[in-house]
DNA sequence: ATTTCGATCATTTTT
DNA sequence: TGATCGAAAT
């Protein structure tokens, strides 16, 4: 698709789309265009919080397309799907402007914008043949990838409890640390799981199996994705191919990028000219995953010409006071790119620090003063709860529930991991690949009389087979499964048949599916809903390949209160881990649980680094607020997983990364205040009028 | 061969 | 609280 781009000159009439930047802004969007087009350095762009980063990010891009880029010979990785469609979107109203074209003109798109991720399983379907891969791969999301792994290393006979060797879960976190990072099993071992070492050599004997297994089995988990893409890339005429389909490659939130992610970048572009990286190292906050912040300090003498700099400390977000206490905080960080953000949107109050007795008054005064902000005409959605993890706002969502204030959470997924949902992926994923072991043992056990080993038994036979379908139905299993077992054997061969097409092939899964829900489940009528929204999701998808893909890559982010979708034009709060609410704002944000053992939380307080990590995702959460900023500080909150109901409780103590010099940046505020208080709080009487338990003693005198 | 039940244990953030 | 593992009951 060619799109008719008039050159810059010949479109004076259209408003210059840059004079909106500020020079540094206006310096990244034009680096190696115009004027500058001799200029064929990589370009490295330091975006402080709220410095326009998305903003002008998309004008380059849409300045290169001006400039005579072809779009569909970009690439742009950034770290969620949502930000690629923002991206794309962005990208669109720019040139929409600049162009001065109609708004109902359709824009060019980006084709290869999109995560890390997906665009690796994109090319490696591509490239399949010649990588000797099959291109009917599927894709294992982290539950698949764990329960394949326990199953592994039970077939190795590890999972005896005596020996009590790590759990699958933990096998797996090594395991894909050791491709991220590319460091020895023995290193990743001593720093990040020293109480695994002892294991070594059995990790070592497991992962190959797991490895064996994967492929028996044609599917790939998500560091596969990243793993073969930059094996491909050691082919030299591969690789060569590929980078030179795209002029440009263009890298967002390169701080949580890991080394495998930068290998892949240099393969692409080795000499470094087209590539574009942007990040901020005070935002790294990935480092769990493999993340590294030293591809971002490196990355300007990486290559054989050093990159070009730009720095973005300018804030257009947050007022003052707020930027203030954020730079006092990030300014006790260790080690990090010198810079100072600043802004000329002046404000009277600094934030908030609030000192509530527990946790529930703290989700009582998040309920109140979201209402009061709502009052004084901020919309719901323009304010968020951040909090560390996911349970943190169990409170608070009760709170929110019982006084009809809706809201969405972000983070914490749940939707993939519900038993039904996984079911009905299972079949849909064992029709999509017979040799997937993980999704026909899932499918087949769904029917009565088959378990573990008559399943074991099915999936040898078809793993060896030519004609996988005709060992299916040919399968003899027990008596008792016999009449369901036809059943079944119809559907599978509906599903392989390619005259049904999709979505009707779900529907067929599901209308099978249903009994066999109502049977496993008291609630089916509530599971119900979720396969509804299964087959509603399916709709946007072009075929069952890439449903099973996408969704595995890019799960549905939100649960709300209900199953279902949320009404998207409706007013709701926002709840979010502070790592999903990377890249967003909101006039208003309400931080929960900031003191010590959740902020930095208590698992991650044994190495500096973790610690560091923790100070700079307290930062990430302060400086995602426009104009009012709250931490809240309960004094008392219960541990959260505790046996028998008990109401065990800690005594916490403000984060330590807010230290008494900087007290002065906040207005600290405790709630509820000594006297007016019971009106508030509710439940402190002074002294009981009446002991009715005494009286109901009593009466049995 | 399956299913169910009871004891034990670990416990974040996500593509 | 919820997942996991082993043993007992179908």
């Amino acid at each position: 698709m060619q799109y008719p781009i008039p050159p810059p000159s010949s479109a004076p009439a259209a408003p210059d789309p840059l004079a909106q930047l500020n020079a540094e802004q206006r310096d990244a969007a034009m680096h190696g265009t115009g004027d500058t087009a001799h200029d064929t350095r990589p370009l490295l762009v330091i975006a402080g919080a709220g410095s326009g980063k998305t903003n002008t990010l998309a004008h380059r891009v849409a300045n290169l397309i001006r400039h005579g880029a072809d779009p569909q010979r970009m690439m742009l990785l950034t770290f969620s799907r949502r930000a690629a469609q923002e991206m794309e979107r962005r990208v669109g109203s720019v040139l929409q402007k600049a162009l001065g074209l109609p708004g109902t003109q359709s824009l060019p798109g980006l084709p290869w914008s999109g995560t890390f991720h997906g665009i690796g399983a994109r090319l490696l379907r591509e490239y399949a043949g010649r990588i000797g891969l099959e291109e009917s791969f599927t894709i294992h999301d982290r539950g698949d990838a764990e329960d394949l792994m326990g199953m592994v290393r039970h077939d190795i006979g590890l999972s005896e409890t005596k020996n009590r060797f790590p759990l699958k879960g933990t096998c797996l976190g090594i395991y894909s640390r050791v491709l991220n990072t590319r460091d020895p099993l023995e290193k990743v071992l001593q720093d990040t799981y020293p109480w695994c070492s002892a294991w070594e050599g059995q990790l070592k004997k497991l992962f190959g199996a797991y490895v064996e297994a994967k492929q028996q089995q044609n599917v790939l988990d998500y560091d596969d994705l990243l793993l073969f893409w930059a094996e491909m890339m050691a082919e030299p005429s591969i690789a060569q191919e590929v980078g030179e389909r795209f002029d440009h490659l263009l890298v967002d939130e390169y701080q949580d990028t890991n080394r495998l992610q930068s290998e892949i970048i240099l393969a692409m572009k080795p000499t470094g000219q087209g590539v574009t990286v942007v990040g901020d190292d005070a935002q790294s906050i990935y480092s769990f995953r493999g993340a590294t912040v030293r591809n971002i300090l490196e990355f300007p003498s990486q290559f054989a010409q050093p990159a070009r700099i730009v720095t973005l400390e300018r804030n257009y977000r947050s007022t003052q006071p707020i930027l203030d206490a954020s730079n006092a905080v990030i300014g006790e960080a260790k080690e990090r790119h010198a810079k100072n953000l600043w802004t000329d949107r002046a404000a009277s109050h600094r934030p908030q620090l609030l000192l509530v007795p527990d946790e529930a008054s703290q989700a009582r005064w998040v309920a109140d003063e979201v209402l009061r902000q709502r009052e004084a005409g901020s919309a719901l959605k323009s304010q968020a709860v951040l909090f560390r993890t996911s349970s943190h706002s169990a409170a608070l969502e009760l709170e929110l529930a019982r006084r009809s204030i809706p809201f969405v959470k972000f983070g914490g997924l749940k939707f993939l991991e519900a038993a039904h949902v996984k079911d009905m992926l299972a079949l849909l994923r064992f029709a999509q690949n017979p040799r997937g072991r993980m999704a026909g043992f899932r499918t087949t056990q769904l029917i009565p009389g088959i378990g573990q080993a008559t399943a074991t038994r099915l999936l040898d036979a078809m793993s060896e087979a030519a004609q996988p379908l005709q060992v299916l139905q040919s399968f003899d299993v027990p008596s008792q499964a016999r009449e369901e077992w036809t059943r079944f054997a119809a559907l599978y061969a509906q599903l392989r048949d390619p005259a049904v097409a999709w979505p009707a092939d779900l529907e067929l899964a599901k209308a099978w599916y249903l009994p066999h829900l109502e049977r496993l489940h008291d609630d089916a009528t509530v599971r119900k809903l979720d396969v509804d929204q299964l087959v509603r999701l399916a709709a946007g998808y072009g075929s069952r390949e890439r449903f099973l893909t996408e969704l595995t890559l890019d799960p549905p982010q939100s649960t709300s209160d209900q199953s279902g979708v949320p009404h998207l034009d409706e007013d709701y709060l926002v709840l979010s881990t502070i790592h999903s609410a990377k890249g967003q704002e909101w006039k208003a944000v309400h931080v929960l649980n900031v003191v010590d053992g959740c902020i930095p939380s208590d698992m991650a307080t044994g190495t500096q680094a973790e610690l560091e990590e923790e100070r700079r995702l307290l930062y990430v959460a302060m400086t995602r607020a426009r104009e009012h900023l709250h931490l809240i500080v309960p004094h008392r909150f219960y541990v959260t997983q505790q046996s028998g109901g008990g109401d065990r409780h800690m005594y916490a103590s403000r984060t330590r990364f807010i230290s008494e010099a900087m007290a002065e940046k906040f207005e600290r505020i405790t709630w509820p205040q000594a006297g007016a208080a019971d009106a508030a709080a509710g439940a402190k009487p002074s002294a009981p009028v009446l002991q009715v338990r005494d009286r109901a003693r009593a009466a049995w005198r």
